[in-house]
DNA sequence: AGCACGCCGACT
DNA sequence: GTCGGCGTGCTC
């Protein structure tokens, strides 16, 4: 047999399948992690394809040395087929979508070292050939420190022969094992004295029939080694080594499921349906916060699994949702598994090797949990579907609900995606037909909305009113405090983009040609910038709306508006959390727990207290400027601040009468209206327009390239070759529309100058073939320091 | 990604 | 003449 393999180097130029031949008495199945001869070293690979023997590959081919995995192939035949779709998809390299696949610990370490043996004419001291006859392989590095040779003399005792090079590939995913004490055959006469530890150790092992894992014996005595190390030299107990978990998952949960309003069993009904038929159907499950979604993932989940088929629920970030994981658990018992950016690589790995062995059948995690090796899957749940957290911000960019529709397409499963506030390309294709709504309107117990006020804070301005705050604001504040509750107040703000505004009327700069904001760009002459098309403006000196000469520029920051706090309340207690109070790990628990606590009054932050927290004594919630995420320069912008503002009024009067403050200098904006009044249908239908009108998603995909590189002209050149090739691939298209090869929003990061290219199109399967190819052209000219990051479904236009 | 090969400048 | 610099090209 001859095997088609993909190395894992992340590195375009060894970014293709390599053949090697199979020996004979080698198993070798597809998805299996092999060890190959890869130049002059060994590399880690896997497994794509296989082929008869008769294969033409018109070349010398070597052989597979060694097979990585112990415990069958490391991808399934799924996995393996997802490798090729995030390929081709994302354009990604396949070592990246293998290692986007596959937990960190199953990568193998390569390292290259070197063994000495004498050769006839070699220049070195007779002592130096003594310690080097003695000493085993050694590293490059080592050898060249320790007897101080210098590059040629190294090359040199290399092509002499003296210096072996050979390379260690080892192993890191093994099975994983645990220490199991065992009570041996040897007898316990009665008489026989032992030290009370011991007596111990011997009584807990005949409790549990002789057999107890070390961690649970540790645990349970509080012992160290050395009692049980005694007991083992005197032939009593002994250590054996098994693989963890092959129990099978037997603790049931202990929550029974809670009785469903009609809504919730309606959606529960179609969704069950659906799961019966193997219709691989995608629902909206559209549920206002409060609405009892959970209820009706956890009774669909225990629906797939009476019948034998097993269940993934993806959260958008587990550190905030740690109330779902133990919810489930409740549920589900200990057939749960859990995958998190927060767990360590071990603890990553023994869950995943739970899931492939089949001992949890349900599994919730972030984003990368979409990969875990679940077989079977009857149900993919993606809770708050519109979260940004979905879309990978790294190599492979991949969006999990594309992720979930593959994955659902292979073994016949369901799709739900659960939100309050559906993004618009779930809910357009509602629209369409090709997904199905499941609504959920009414709240568990009737409990009311907050009451939403939106003040306009030019009518503040105009009055002279200079402070952050509005009057409506710190009468609330001060109230909230005289009645010793909590107040929760929301900077809304993303990225360091600044933007023009007029403080008289509202006005932004935004570009003629692409409706987005212009983004100022200071340097010697300041100018205004879109960060789409690359028309550049000058910086105006009034309004061009009302002619006011009050334009300025935008933008708060938490510390200023904490700074603001403290001296107009004297005495207020704030917890301020963004970016650089929670840097250090567990500072966001800390403060969290410190606010719930009481001990403080205000919790002042950005997006990442808009979610999912639940404080009783939370009556008010102020959003100080909605409109720094409006005029970010995405066309985005107002769907994020919807759902933004609609999740932040969740926050309000979760246990009794709530009320939300909006500040804004854009209170007519419809993203802002429709916020104030919680009615989704109403944003859908001014946003939906909009965004057809300028052709951007969901009517149609943007692909966005950026070329960095330390010289301007490499990356420009580039940029601008990709563009010209594409231009000619699609001339007389009236589906695609490509734009110009122009600077990328932030021009140089690191010393390195950045160029755009973006194609904005129809339909992705139209133009796959015709990305590809222009992209592989791309590369093949490219020198091997300028990177290209392609995002497919570009979220931003920044 | 590495590693070898190869062609130039600065030394014994 | 040789050592070491790092540009270029290849890895089944």
């Amino acid at each position: 047999m001859i095997a088609s393999v993909a190395v894992s180097l992340r590195a375009k130029q060894v970014d293709r399948l390599f053949d090697y031949v199979v020996p004979t008495d080698m198993q070798v199945l597809i998805g299996h992690r092999v060890e190959v001869p890869f130049g002059p070293r060994r590399l880690e690979g896997y497994v794509i394809l296989l082929h008869a023997d008769d294969y033409e590959t018109g070349r010398e081919l070597k052989a597979i040395t060694r097979i990585l995995d112990d415990d069958g192939p490391a991808l399934s035949q799924e996995l393996v087929g997802l490798l090729q779709f995030l390929r081709e998809r994302y354009m990604c390299t396949w070592a990246a979508a293998a290692q986007t696949i596959l937990p960190p610990v199953t990568r193998a370490r390569v390292e290259q070292s070197y063994i000495f043996n004498w050769v006839v004419g070699i220049s070195l001291q007779a002592e130096v050939v003594a310690q080097l006859t003695e000493a085993g392989p050694l590293s490059k590095k080592v050898l060249k420190e320790t007897y101080d040779l210098s590059e040629g003399e190294f090359a040199r005792l290399v092509r002499q022969g003296a210096l072996r090079p050979s390379t260690q590939v080892s192993q890191r995913r093994k099975a994983p094992t645990v220490r199991m004490i065992c009570r041996t055959e040897k007898p316990i006469a009665p008489s026989l004295r032992l030290g009370p530890k011991q007596r111990q150790v011997i009584d807990f092992l005949e409790q549990h029939d002789g057999k107890v894992d070390w961690p649970q014996l540790a645990s349970a005595l509080s012992l160290s080694q050395s009692s049980v190390a005694a007991l083992v030299d005197k032939g009593y107990v002994k250590v054996v080594l098994e693989q963890v978990g092959f129990e099978v998952a037997s603790h049931a949960g202990v929550e029974s499921p809670l009785i469903l309003s009609d809504e919730q069993g309606v959606a529960l009904y179609e969704i069950s349906a659906s799961l019966d038929r193997r219709a691989k159907d995608t629902y909206v499950l559209h549920g206002v916060t409060g609405s009892g979604k959970t209820e009706v993932y956890l009774q669909a989940i225990m629906h797939a699994l009476s019948h034998s088929r097993t269940a993934l629920m993806l959260v958008p970030e587990i550190a905030l949702t740690a109330q779902m994981t133990s919810r489930i658990r409740r549920r589900f018992g200990d057939r749960v598994a859990v995958l998190h950016s927060h767990l360590s690589d071990r603890e990553k790995f023994l869950e995943w090797h739970r899931i492939q062995r089949g001992l949890a059948d349900v599994v919730i995690g972030a984003r990368s949990a979409i990969f875990a090796p679940l077989t079977n899957i009857g149900l993919i749940i993606v809770d708050e579907e519109h979260e940004t957290t979905y879309k990978q911000d790294k190599d492979p960019r991949y969006v999990v609900r594309e992720i979930a529709r593959f994955r659902a397409d292979w073994w016949n499963a369901t799709v739900v995606l659960g939100s309050a506030t559906p993004s618009l390309e779930s809910m357009y294709r509602c629209d369409l037909g090709r997904y199905k709504r499941l609504v959920l309107a009414g709240r568990i117990g009737n409990r009311p909305l907050p009451s939403v006020e939106v003040v306009d804070m030019r009518q503040e301005f105009k009055r002279g009113h200079r402070s952050l705050f509005s009057r409506s604001l710190r009468d609330a504040i001060a109230l909230s405090l005289k009645d010793q509750q909590q107040a929760i107040l929301f900077l809304n703000r993303r990225g360091y983009s600044t933007f023009l505004m007029c403080r008289d009327c509202g006005d932004v700069a935004t570009c003629p040609s692409c409706d987005i904001s212009l983004t100022l760009h200071r340097g010697a002459h300041s100018v205004l910038r879109c960060h789409f098309c690359g028309h550049t403006e000058s910086v105006p000196d009034t309004c061009k709306s009302c002619g006011s000469d009050k334009v300025r520029q935008f933008g708060a920051g938490t510390q200023r508006v904490e700074h603001e706090l403290l001296e107009e309340f004297p005495g207020i207690r704030v917890v301020r959390m963004d970016v650089d109070t929670t840097a250090t790990k567990g500072a966001h628990e800390r403060l969290l727990t410190e606010f719930e606590r009481g001990e403080a009054d205000i919790l002042l932050g950005t997006q990442m207290i808009a979610k999912g927290l639940d404080f009783e004594r939370v009556a008010l919630v102020g959003v100080i400027a909605a409109d720094t995420s409006l005029h970010v320069p995405d066309f985005r912008a107002a769907e994020r601040t919807f759902q933004l503002l609609v999740q932040v009024a969740g926050r309000a009067g979760r246990h009794g009468p709530g009320r939300m403050i909006i500040q804004t200098f854009s209170p007519d904006h419809y993203a802002i209206r429709s916020a104030a009044n919680q009615d989704y249908a109403q944003f859908y239908d001014m946003e939906l327009p909009a965004r057809k009108s300028m052709e951007y998603p969901p009517f149609t995909e943007l692909t966005q390239y950026i070329f960095s590189h330390q010289s301007q002209k490499v990356a420009e050149e580039h940029a601008k070759k990709l563009h010209d090739d594409l231009a000619v691939l699609v001339h007389g298209r009236t589906d695609v529309r490509l734009l110009a090869a122009v600077p990328a929003p932030v021009a140089r990061i690191k010393g390195l100058y950045r160029y755009q290219v973006i194609v904005r199109y129809k339909s992705f399967a139209s133009i796959k073939k015709i990305l590809h190819e222009s992209y592989q052209r791309c590369l093949t000219g490219a020198p091997v320091d300028l990177t290209i990051q392609v995002d497919v479904n570009a979220n931003y236009v920044t």
